[in-house]
DNA sequence: CATATCGGTGCAAACGATTGCAGAATTTCA
DNA sequence: TGAAATTCTGCAATCGTTTGCACCGATATG
């Protein structure tokens, strides 16, 4: 491995010259200057990471913190913005190890262990002791599809999301909708009260028992709480579902109760996932624009670590929209 | 923050025992070990990555390699598998950016760079010099689905998987079968030959031009050449495609040109994607053991990082199985 | 009892970079 | 031309670990 030494040596210079030319600490134009660039280059030299961070105590890498879902195309595309972005910034990206796997690591210790100048959550049990530690600790954070007092949070817009929906709904002439919402959380607060909200500029009713608790990702859960909603006296004609997954699983479940979409019920997902347009039906859903949230993460993110005393937190929340599929029907 | 010194302070001892304590290079049951260990996880200590790794070279870091496509289900599921596995065994898992981003840093000089320990290679241009310097260099490498001599490689058994299908195919009757291949290389080799063969075991003859080139991941170029297969005087009955994803988007394209799957032509997969369960018609196709794949592969990575000297490249055919689903019909 | 053995300890030198400081070289200006 | 101002350079300390070496006390052995 080619040092900063040798190539000291190499030019006839000491190394600490060496090191101010490659960081550009002295004049770019000087002959030297140049000279030591190009020897260190056709040496082959790079620099040495784990040296850099343990003096410099910046790591140029910043933790990714999700616990699982990786393989649902949201969070892997939203990964991948994340990556194309610090790609673009210098820094690199490491998974943060779950904590169950390590016994007294938490992920607070593993970010600090392996000096990362940030992290970003993806995806977590929001309640859960270590995320809190890690969101409240020295680190800079930004939290994704979440709200914590004083910390940077970027979500999509889900007030205004649930707003346009009830609209678009209401286009259609549906007169009584029904919501699922997923875990509880900030996420699904902000859904509710833009729900309400839409539905009372719609002058749209929401009987009690229209809005009901279920959970992310979970089609069978998502198909039961359908079917409970079909029972009601005075049944739902759309559904609005916590997310895509959730909603095309239900479609593919609700087969077998011999309840066909959006013929006996129309059905509205979340996320806009790709692979949703192969599929038949198509949903209708929210179009969240994860290029936009990955960007703003990241922003937050590298003020906060390159300005940490004047950094202030903030709540951004970004805009998607609705995709047209063939699931939301007329009335 | 703690350091080993702080702790050796408090223990009235050496840095040189504390390190050895916590390392577990003295007697594990002496008391004063004991003692030292207590002292530091009560102190908050954890030791600095960069540091060890500087002193060590060994950074328990393994880099993670693929240009792009990580939102499609089968990526993202193989990297959350590889994952779970560097996690239990101690490793973390860092993306290595790629060279276009970067002018000139090449991926071996990344890995160099980050001190990583190991590169697991899941998708790539194979046959750019950026690869095939990290595969030949020094630094401990596994390819995942595609095959170098001389260098550790996990793939499925692609060429059994192709024997299996064209057997499932026959069962179903159908005599006049076609092949769309993905890009040229090791696994369309293999696929080929083991298309072929099926052919051959089963009796049935292969046509000049059911045999065709085209693309990974790509609906619109698999649905082109579907329907010039349609087009042959002789067309064939059944399809199979390079992968799901281009299978689903087929499928879904077809539509428009009134053709139905599979009562005009049946189609087959490649994959076995999860989200396609949940389709209509849910594709049949062939299970890529993920779960398998990046144990192996792990398995392979760490045997070369820790025997280097008496480490032997391997070549290692994961088996998967066929999910039958509804694109295959009977003739 | 003297000597060899042995586990445990501390000292100090690394690992490869950055950076404050002081002095050398260069430039500026009278 | 000479003094002052400015830029560049090298020295050496430092970041937090690990580890070879020498040493020390205790135990085993003759």
């Amino acid at each position: 491995m080619v040092r900063l030494k040798d190539v000291a040596e190499a030019c006839g210079v000491s190394v600490a010259t060496v090191s101010r030319a490659l960081n550009g600490l002295t004049n770019e134009n000087k002959e030297r200057t140049a000279r030591i660039c190009r020897t260190a280059r056709e040496m082959g030299y790079y620099p040495n990471a784990a040296a850099k961070t343990l003096k410099t105590s910046r790591s140029h890498n910043i933790g990714i913190l999700y616990e699982d879902l990786m393989s649902h195309e949201y969070f892997s595309s939203l990964i991948e913005a994340i990556r194309r972005g610090a790609e673009k910034r210098g820094y690199d990206l490491t998974f943060i190890r779950r904590e169950l796997e390590r016994p007294r690591e938490s992920y607070y210790e593993h970010a600090r262990r392996r000096n990362m100048d940030g992290v970003i959550v993806i995806q977590a049990d929001f309640d859960s002791a270590g995320v809190i530690r890690l969101a409240t600790s020295s680190i800079p954070t930004v939290i994704i599809d979440h709200l914590y007092e004083g910390c940077d949070c970027v979500t999509s817009d889900n007030r205004a999301s649930m707003e346009q929906i009830v609209a678009r709904v209401r286009e259609k002439g549906h007169q009584r909708v029904a919501l699922i919402q997923g875990e509880r959380g900030a996420v699904s607060q902000e859904r509710l009260a833009g729900f309400y909200k839409g539905c009372a500029e719609q002058g749209i009713r929401v009987p009690s028992g229209y809005v009901v608790d279920g959970r992310f990702h979970h089609p069978e859960d998502c198909c039961r709480k359908i079917l409970d909603l079909l029972r009601l006296p005075e049944k739902p004609t759309c559904i609005l579902c916590p997310d895509d997954h959730s909603c095309l699983g239900a479609i593919w479940l609700l087969k077998n109760a011999g309840i066909r979409v959006p013929e006996d019920v129309s059905l509205i997902g979340f996320d806009g996932i790709q692979l949703a347009q192969l599929m038949n039906p198509r949903p209708t859903t929210y179009c969240q624009d994860y290029e936009t949230i990955a960007g703003e993460a990241l922003a937050l993110l590298m003020d906060n670590i390159e300005n940490p005393e004047s950094h202030v937190p903030r709540q951004i929340k970004v805009p998607g929209h609705i995709l047209d599929g063939d699931t939301l029907g007329e009335v």
